[in-house]
DNA sequence: GAGTCCGCATGACATCTGTCATGCGGACTC
DNA sequence: GAGTCCGCATGACAGATGTCATGCGGACTC
């Protein structure tokens, strides 16, 4: 019997997915949590052997939690289920360890056989997904171009991003104008926004 | 018994919701869509008392469907259920004649009960989405100040707007100056933004 | 060890952007 | 009808932004 823990914000679908579940023989839903917070506090006392978690999801998002509970946890393995991801979203959530990624767009069914294939050691990345991500490639930019730019996301002035980042005004304008070219952008806001897109933030 | 039309793309939650949704004596599922395009022609051939509309949907959005289906198949009441709203959704959503709109938090209970109230000829609304659209009040620009926020979301150059609005650069320039100013913006990246969460493009 | 490449950092310069003062015309009040 | 207010539209000016040429230092090749 594969116990799950089942973390989503969104009540009706937290309640949804419990009862399509628990039609499956092999699975029972031991724990629920509508929080990022209450997710990681129930993964410690019920130690189950899947985490299902939601990528969005307050105060802690569901790829915190599985690097979380990979340390405090071992033994339990986390998949993230979500509804509009991007293949950033993806890269961090491999990097943290998390062994399924799926979109919320899959069946019940396929959900549940994606659960066994965590449970026994497999790992599951959605298709689509995956080829974004191979598509998206490898980050062109430098880690100081990628600072400057997460820096920049919110649309801060560049004086600043500069006091922020103890540099001066003309080298912040310098690695956001390198940026900008490698991503084909025209200003800075819309390279934030490509680049955060790629996961490349 | 109240027959309902359930679009949601996330196959997921929507078979999730309509087994959820059988488990109540007087609702039928009668049709399903993935798509804002499917769940219009389900609309139009099995004329159900209440559609049930997910907001984000690939093709047509659930507001538009609303809009569609109010013209051809007026005895059908629309409701929007979605995941993370904005005020401006909501807005836009009553102003198509939607007459529910509720956040994926709610319990299925519950959302069997709005149905309920939607069906009736009740209208319902999710408080805690009316609290933010009245918080953010009427807008306070004037019509070409929103349309060149709108025209600047995307992060285009000022000279590109004033091409597209057929205007001077600096006219260009003033309203969005403007705009910035009321919205108490360091600029017009992070105007629009706070604009389009206001609901006010 | 010399040569080369690449990332980090800066300042000067040209361009773009935001602010201001100004004018025009419609709507509304009195 | 005069006065007033507000939205629309523009150009001039100052300040912010993006581009370029330059230099430094570590890593890697040969």
């Amino acid at each position: 019997m594969i116990r799950v823990l089942l973390a989503d914000d969104e009540h009706l679908i937290r309640g949804a997915l419990a009862s399509l579940l628990a039609l499956e023989d092999d699975i029972t839903v031991v724990a629920e949590a509508g929080s990022g917070d209450e997710a990681l506090a129930m993964g410690r006392a019920h130690r189950p052997d899947v985490a299902v978690l939601d990528l969005r999801m307050p105060g802690r998002d569901g790829v915190s939690v599985a690097a979380r509970l990979r340390e405090e946890v071992p033994e339990c393995a986390s998949m993230i289920v979500t509804s509009h991801a991007g293949a950033g979203a993806l890269k961090q959530a491999l990097a943290a360890g998390v062994r399924g990624f799926v979109p919320k767009t899959v069946s019940a069914r396929r959900l549940a056989e994606i659960i066994r294939t965590v449970h026994t050691d497999g790992r599951y990345v959605d298709h689509e997904l995956a080829a974004d991500a191979i598509a998206a490639g490898e980050s062109p930019l430098t880690p100081r171009e990628a600072e400057m730019l997460s820096l920049a996301e919110d649309g801060a002035p560049v004086a600043e991003i500069a006091s922020r980042a103890a540099l001066s005004p003309g080298t912040v304008r310098n690695y956001l104008s390198a940026a900008a070219a490698k991503l084909g952008a025209e200003n800075r806001h819309v390279a934030a926004r490509i680049a955060r897109e790629r996961g490349w933030l």
